[in-house]
DNA sequence: TTGTCATATGAAAATATGTTCATATATTTG
DNA sequence: CAAATATATGAACATATTTTCATATGACAA
């Protein structure tokens, strides 16, 4: 089944984003588009570290951007499509 | 921030179905209406007792219905809005 | 240069998720 | 009733993800 193949790879994308804090990152960058890692840090409340991983992999999986610009790092989506994902699931009401 | 609520009950449904088996049954239903555990398990390949697992936990997190007909248990989507978010990410093209 | 700021990295620990296997339960049929 | 079928469950294990902490790197400013 070709399906199956689709399947993972939308699995592999979804893993990427099934985290309140990856969903934060994503919906601040839907309205903000470029944000520096210190910027998103204070408006989610995240540690250093532990963000840098987040936005890291968030890279790593396709879903980020960046741009280095000095000392600082500026992130943005690469699709804002992915932002329609929340949306979709915040209609669907399914864990009430 | 209200906001972190919802993200985080997003992220609660997100994660209950990005996984490849989990996003094909619920394509499966998508066709499908309802089908029972056989009938999925022959769809997809999947051993009983795997899949058992998976839709009960689908079932818990509001994913899934299920309805007894004698020896059989038939599954259905709660919400069929939640298949929109297969083709959204489809659409996305983010790991590519 | 040295210090400071912004960010990344790696390893360890903590936690969560997926899988397997053996067995339980409920329903039907002979 | 006993056997067969469909599904669920629980515990053990394997694997993956998240978090923390200490430290590295690179850019800039004094």
């Amino acid at each position: 089944m070709n399906e199956e193949v689709n399947m993972e790879q939308a699995a592999y994308t979804l893993k990427a984003i099934s985290h309140s804090t990856r969903l934060c990152v994503i919906s601040l960058l839907a309205v903000n588009d470029e944000l520096n890692v210190t910027e998103i840090g204070e408006k989610l409340n995240c540690e250093q570290s532990l963000l840098s991983h987040h936005l890291t992999d968030m890279r790593a999986k396709g879903i980020l951007n960046t741009r280095r610009e000095g000392k600082n790092c500026y992130y943005s989506l690469k699709n804002k499509q992915i932002t329609k994902i929340i949306d979709c699931i915040n209609e669907c009401h399914c864990a009430q």
